[in-house]
DNA sequence: GACGACGAGCTTTTT
DNA sequence: GCTCGTCGTC
């Protein structure tokens, strides 16, 4: 266990093995990142530093869960115990819990996930009768939570004049009293949504001196995973509790940062040095973990990007197969052909499920490979989506909970209070909210009150109240003696919820049963596993870990599956194969993310996430035709193709059977396909001369092309490619004007050496490339 | 107040 | 195409 250090490289060694002080390390993608950073925390322990004194702070759950379990490995189960590892969110969660009364928070505080916090708002933008158009709730929750992640209260919002007028501008001049409402009402329920989490932390510390000392005291030695990825509060954080020692380790790696959009900034890590007086920086640039294909395709992807560090990825990984891109017609072809591959992957080299990933842009993606792999027997798992955490059933099971720890709870409160249905509808739920903000207490407060409150309500109303109230009551006293579990089980036989599901008889209710009785499984096994770890296991800390919980482990079963997750959730993760679907323009790039520079630069930089995910082999697939909203829509490659240094992608065709005429008949877009869509299709198929391979070129001029090239819609009979010649002129999306110097390669596979306006020169795939002849 | 029918809006990504 | 919220009827 001692020569830990010998599996190092030198710049990985160098990193691990540096004294104190403030240090970056800039972590290419597969450059053995997690592994200095376990060999560190490990190196650190057996220098002598106890692991109470350290924190370590990851992106997600998992990660720490893995990172810990290896470090366990190196220096043993009872060494690590101490450590505290996990996300920004739940580390500080728990600290809040035991630090929440100094901000008038009870210590049972309630999370609110996203649902409820839509909940919440929703029903303040109508109580203040405004325009749910203006003002809605989804937008609004995003606009605050910027609010809260850079740090900027309801008064820090109201001397702000630059916010006041840009919310003035965009339509909605009431954002501050919104925004005030919803704090002082999560302050009431005595809940915190995830970004107050990161900004109560900020406000303990702020507030706190002494609270900041003894944290300070504590993480002794402070390291940070992703921190590409943190935003301004989460800097802030990080920047208070070093402030002693300065032992603060940062890794990242500014190519990866893919969460903009949730405020992560990344002049954080660009900045770091001018953070911190005599930083040391160290750079991991061998990848390890693909082909030299993936590594120096990927490389050629990220080069599009102006904002970046400067460093180069490389490898010494054999040069691996060419990275395949596939078009396919609809996205039932898309899933086909996925399916199909690994299926064949999986006879040619004997390979198992659990060797492939598919990654896609948005979740609703799944659905199309989810049937095709179904249909090929083909097991697989879903990462993300829809939580299992956030099923109605296991929410309204988890409101109950959440209830008897905090009765103030809102959301949880309107959620269950007529649930199962006994009889308080709509009416007096108004009646009670309006009295409730009124008197500036919360709606169990004004429930327990009922008869001291005149509101008017009649004497059967008020009973039903009275029996909620003393429902919950009687929970809570339980709550004394049972477990989590047994509370559990005590709420669903009282509140008869499992037969209120069951009633409907429905195929949907019996798993809805199911899932309710695997939620009671899963309290059972927390039970166990904070027992054995010998950590707190309250129904309180189960219901913070659900709160933030997002990969669902059900690796209950260990039969090797096929992954299948959006690219963000893929982020640290690596498959030898890997599929990247719906490489679509308004995909991916996603359309709502095509407007500026930056936004087209983080997609990219989702783009490099992905292709350096595999190890051995990336499949691109595109359609043509995809349904969005339920219409059928045409699709146009991702510029991200032609991105990619054409020296190391081959365009694979389909099979020919695909474009047999009857195959029309178990495609998807069958009676819905607009004829053009047909007509395009037919002679490339017909073309073909050679025998049909299961992998072969295509012909240059394919059908999705017609409304990127108007051109070639008038010369449907020869590719488009032979009609350009040296020293034609023409126009490229991208790069403005251009002419041609040259043309190279066989008639599947031509390319244009073109000299642009700017001065650059390109060598662009004409399948690709997307060009307009100008003369 | 409960329940079913209908229509609007939705899809970017997550703690 | 799906899900959630609203509206109308009992």
């Amino acid at each position: 266990m001692n020569n830990y250090i010998a599996q190092l490289n030198e710049s990985q060694k160098e990193a691990v093995l540096h004294k104190d002080g403030p240090m970056i390390i800039i972590a290419g993608a597969g450059s053995g990142k997690t592994r200095v950073l376990t060999y560190r925390i490990a190196h650190l322990m057996q220098q002598g530093v106890d692991s109470f004194n350290i924190l370590a702070l990851t992106f997600t759950n998992k990660a720490a869960r893995e990172m810990k379990k290896r470090i366990a490995e190196i220096v043993g189960q009872s060494e690590a115990k101490n450590l505290w590892m996990g996300t920004f969110h739940s580390v500080f969660a728990r600290i809040l819990r035991s630090e929440s009364e100094k901000l008038g928070f009870p210590s049972n505080f309630t999370i609110y996930d996203t649902q409820d916090s839509v909940r919440l708002l929703s029903s303040i933008i109508q109580e203040m009768s405004l325009d749910k158009d203006k003002y809605k709730p989804k937008q609004v929750l995003g606009r605050i939570s910027q609010y809260k992640n850079s740090l900027i209260t309801v008064k820090a919002y109201y001397t702000n004049p630059e916010l006041l007028e840009a919310d003035r501008m965009s339509g909605r001049p009431k954002m501050g009293e919104i925004y005030k409402n919803y704090v002082d009402r999560c302050f009431k329920a005595g809940a915190m949504d995830f970004d107050d989490l990161l900004l109560r932390t900020n406000e303990l510390l702020t507030r706190f001196p002494d609270v900041l000392g003894k944290y300070q005291d504590r993480f002794k030695y402070i390291l940070v995973d992703e921190y590409q990825d943190t935003n301004h509060s989460q800097y802030l954080i990080v920047r208070a509790l070093a402030d002693r020692f300065e032992n603060i380790c940062v890794v990242g790696d500014d190519s990866q940062s893919i969460y903009a959009f949730r405020g992560a900034n990344i002049q954080n890590i660009l900045n770091f040095q001018r953070d911190y007086k005599e930083v040391s920086i160290f750079k991991l640039e061998q990848n390890y973990r693909s082909s030299q294909t993936i590594v120096n395709a990927a490389n050629s992807v990220i080069e599009n990007n102006q904002s970046k560090l400067d460093k180069t990825i490389w490898t010494q990984n054999d040069k691996g197969d060419m990275i395949k891109i596939m078009r396919t017609l609809s996205e039932g072809d898309e899933g086909r052909f996925v399916a199909s591959a690994i299926f064949e992957d999986q006879m040619r080299h004997q390979l198992s499920n659990d060797q492939f990933a598919v990654l896609y842009r948005t979740n609703a993606q799944s659905r199309a490979i989810e049937d095709a792999l179904r249909k090929k027997n083909i097991d697989y798992k879903i990462f993300g989506g829809l939580s299992f955490y956030q099923r109605k059933e296991i929410k309204d099971t988890l409101a109950y909970l959440r209830l008897i720890l905090n009765p103030n709870d809102e959301e949880a409160l309107k959620r269950v209070i007529n649930y199962p249905a006994r009889g308080i509808g709509d009416t007096t739920m108004n009646k009670l909210t309006v009295a409730a903000n009124e008197l500036n207490k919360s709606i169990f407060e004004v429930i327990e009150n009922i008869d001291v409150v005149n509101l008017q309500l009649n004497t059967g109303t008020k009973n039903k109240l009275r029996d909620f109230v003393l429902l919950i009551k009687s929970f809570q006293a339980e709550a004394q003696t049972l477990n989590a579990f047994e509370i559990a089980e005590l709420v669903l036989k009282k509140t008869k919820l499992v037969r209120d599901i069951e009633k409907d008889g429905t195929p949907e209710a019996i798993s809805k049963v199911e899932n309710v009785q695997e939620l009671l499984n899963g309290i059972k096994d927390f039970i166990e596993v904070q027992k054995e770890k010998e950590e707190d296991d309250s129904l309180a800390v189960f219901l913070i870990d659900v709160a933030l919980a997002t990969d669902l482990d059900n690796d209950k079963d260990d039969k090797p599956r096929v992954s299948l997750m959006t690219i963000h959730l893929a982020k640290g993760l690596e498959f030898p194969h890997v599929f990247i679907v719906g490489m679509e323009e308004n995909l991916f790039p996603s359309a709502m993310s095509m407007n500026t520079r930056s936004e087209v630069e983080e997609e990219r930089r989702l783009f490099y996430v992905a292709l350096t995910r595999a190890e051995k082999q990336v499949y691109l697939s595109y359609a043509q035709s995809r349904y969005r909203w339920g219409k059928l829509v045409d699709c146009e490659p991702s510029r991200f193709l032609e991105e990619i240094d054409e020296q190391f992608v081959q365009q694979i065709a389909p099979k020919q059977p695909q474009f047999k005429q009857n195959s029309f008949i178990d495609s998807d877009i069958f009676g819905e396909t607009p004829p053009e869509t047909v007509r395009f299709k037919k002679p490339i198929g017909v073309k073909r001369k050679e025998a049909p391979k299961p992998i072969k070129k295509a012909s240059p001029v394919q059908g999705n092309f017609k409304r990127m090239h108007q051109v070639k819609m008038d010369i449907p009979e020869g590719p488009f490619a032979t009609k350009l010649k040296v020293g034609n002129f023409v126009i490229h999306g991208k790069f403005g004007k251009g002419e041609v110097l040259a043309i190279e390669g066989n008639e599947n596979d031509q390319k244009a050496e073109i000299k642009f306006e700017n001065g650059e020169i390109k060598k662009l795939l004409l399948q690709f490339a997307k060009l307009k002849i100008v003369n």
